[in-house]
DNA sequence: CTCCGTGCAAATGGTTTGCATCTTA
DNA sequence: TAAGATGCAAACCATTTGCACGGAG
């Protein structure tokens, strides 16, 4: 996680929100995560230590964390969303067959994207940039 | 559109596709198209020339492009698909408000994103490079 | 004449919304 | 105690599927 517990509570107070154990809980996974995770796979995993949490909040929470900009949300073709909470110019490798994701980061990505952004005119908000590629196990 | 009718025609037959007169209409719209047409806008567009055109066929006729590599899908995060006939390495600008897409392509970018692949190890399948702004008409 | 394509209707399934109850501050 | 969060149930809606009919080869 790039937020320490403590900066995740100010941050959720500073914007008027409140801090529950369901959200705490929700956003120390998501922040820390590496694997992408789906909403649903992120309920599976909550519902281990917060047996009533529903699908409803991890997808109101996902809300809030993407307009906090603490996580991107990426549409996958499978028409599921993974959310990830690398906020950074980085290169999603994603399986075409089994839709895992890893995240590639190197100079040269920071490189072609500084040229991009001084060649296009417009003020960027946000980007996303995906390999698409048949991992080892699908290979 | 960068295959021709007749070269679409063939590419139809050689894979065992029946060229019909919805099919070509379709192809041919989608293949030409540069505004990144959602499934519903090309549904639209068709039914002026064949109001019997079912959304159904659509999508079966976007299934088959997609299976041919000439045209990439791209979900979109209010989960909807546009479909984009450019296949080349390029940059879809997005706006994250009316999500209107426009491509830009530049050979700065074809060399820098050919050196991150290199520097990736795995064979690439394809790829998709979203930079998002607010367009003129959203800001 | 056979197989594939078309299109209607119904199903699917991830995501969103309405609302009553509960919790945080 | 007021504003906001939770979670159930229902709605939503883009996309997919089943199936009978029709047209291409």
């Amino acid at each position: 996680m790039i937020v320490t517990e403590d900066q995740l509570i100010s941050i959720l107070r500073d914007g008027g929100h409140k801090v529950t154990p369901q959200r705490l809980a929700i956003c120390n996974y998501v922040l820390s995560s590496k694997e992408h995770p789906t909403a649903e796979q992120i309920h599976s995993r909550m519902i281990e230590k917060h047996p009533t949490i529903s699908l409803t909040t991890i997808y109101h929470t996902l809300d809030l964390l993407k307009e906090l900009n603490l996580v991107h949300e990426l549409s996958l073709d499978d028409h599921t969303s993974r959310f990830d909470p690398n906020t950074s110019v980085h290169v999603n490798v994603i399986c075409q067959k089994c839709n895992k994701i890893q995240d590639f980061e190197s100079d040269s990505i920071d490189e072609l994207w500084a040229r991009i952004i001084d060649e296009i005119k417009t003020e960027p908000i946000g980007q996303r940039l995906d390999l698409y590629v048949l991992c080892d196990d699908c290979r």
